[in-house]
DNA sequence: TGGAGTGGTTCACTATTTGAACCGTCGGTT
DNA sequence: AACCGACGGTTCAAATAGTGAACCACTCCA
């Protein structure tokens, strides 16, 4: 562990709960010296990674932070910090993974991976604006937002004509409640005969559901082993994809997640050896 | 100079223009060899402050300093984050500064330093709202608004009951080239008798003008040398404000800022020695 | 075919980092 | 006042981690 490695790590312990550290928390956090942690911190100060606060002399997160997502934020798109995941995901599964953007009301994809070997695989029109009430994704999405804002797209949803059926009043009601108690959403020929997919919402910088990410496959491989796997790796992947997205995670989706996570073999992306 | 500094002083090499560097070009930028640059790479890349691209092997800001930043706009305020620079150019300059954002069509008070040992100052109610029109913040802000919006506050303004008089809308015509063309706004005796101010704009991540930073000091110390002073420490100070807003500045004003900087001597703060 | 440009790797040498022990200060307790 | 513990910060010999010249493998282009 470079030495590099082991100043940065020392940003990665601020969190919600602990925004400002001081010199003794950090050393009893790492368990690291104190002398070696504080030049450290004083190197990561100095480069306006942190602050100190000048009544308590604790350490918080600094501007050059704030500079440098701004400029990342300007260069690169959403759908390339999502896209390395969502590719991963697809990869461990073997099957098509989406992520979809809540826009208006309807469902804009941002990126989209299917590394699967399959030979019948479902094959998706990239431009198409989704509807909400017949894919996972929405129904991820709507089970997570606010009530007044979900019946309101809901409401917006019906208006609509398209070419797959609309489900009932009641059937999206206990849907969605049950999505909201889960954690994720499933559809089944509800887009489209013979499609099947399961979806968890994503959440942005307030904390509300703005897309979703989707696992879609053909009904003829759905089986509850599947389905299981699929919700344990999207589980499993929903905060990196949140952190991409800059936005937060609910405690209570947080913790839906973490209970859907039995035991995932880590599937780190290794360096190709030469 | 600490291996940690050396390292993340390489995330300062990005900018607007260079959005991606390679091993090659980082190691002309910084002179350093090219075995410890790449290293130095590869302990951000896996902190997750870098990330390659996939084609090109190239490196460009990586989803840690969103998540870090993320979560520094959430536990720090934007008055903490202003007020060291606010502060420093009250040192500087021995006058009441001002950071004020628009906010509708009026000024509110951001934070403010007066560091100053004049015995007569300025004193100023902190949570009235500032019009724009007699204030010299509402005219650095107006000078750099888009056309259509400047109109609009101007009318607004006009409309508005004040204690002091308005100026007429040719003078206000006359007063915003003016601040438009050298990058920063002045008022005398027009919010208050006995009053002078200097201040610049500050712009937000789209590049807009969304507050100022004003110098405000009585008439009676107004001179030529004095203003100049000012206006080179606030430009000096401008881009420091402004990024720590997360904001960008318009080239153009960048322009005039570094023009208005004769040689300010560096006011670093020191640490108290002990 | 060769040269110039990439990104990436090796290994002896050396400079930076490390940590035990230290100091001064603060706030509360006896 | 004196004591205590906890805090931030500092020192210096010992050891570990960083450094850079030289190297490899690859791609592009003439």
């Amino acid at each position: 562990m470079s030495t590099v490695t082991k100043a940065l790590s020392l940003l990665d312990l601020f969190t919600e709960a602990r925004p400002v550290i001081g010199l003794s928390a950090f050393q009893k956090l790492t368990g690291r010296d104190k002398a070696t942690v504080y030049r450290q911190l004083r190197a990561l100060e100095q480069a306006g990674f942190l602050e100190q606060t000048p009544t308590t002399r604790a350490y918080r997160l600094g501007h050059a932070v704030a500079r440098l997502a701004e400029m990342r934020q300007r260069t690169v798109s959403e759908a390339e910090t999502l896209t390395p995941i969502v590719e991963e995901i697809s990869r461990s599964l073997g099957e098509r993974v989406h992520v979809n953007r809540l826009v208006g009301d309807g469902l804009h994809q941002v990126t989209q991976a299917d590394l699967g070997r399959h030979a019948i695989r479902v094959e998706f029109e990239p431009n198409l604006v989704l509807p909400l009430l017949t894919t996972s994704s929405g129904k991820a999405i709507l089970a997570f937002l606010p009530a007044a804002r979900r019946a309101a797209l809901i409401k917006a949803q019906q208006d609509r004509i398209d070419t797959a059926p609309m489900p009932s009043g009641s059937d999206v009601q206990a849907a969605l409640a049950q999505a909201a108690k889960v954690g994720y959403a499933q559809s089944r020929d509800s887009f489209e005969m013979g499609v099947a997919s399961v979806a968890i919402p994503l959440f942005d910088a307030q904390g509300a559901a703005c897309a979703a990410c989707s696992v879609v496959y053909p009904t003829i491989r759905h089986d509850s082993r599947f389905l299981a796997s699929a919700v344990s790796v999207l589980c499993a992947q929903g905060p990196g994809l949140v952190a991409r997205l800059g936005g937060q995670i609910p405690s209570r989706v947080q913790k839906l997640w973490q209970r859907s996570v039995p035991d995932i073999p880590t599937m780190r992306q290794e360096r190709a050896q030469p």
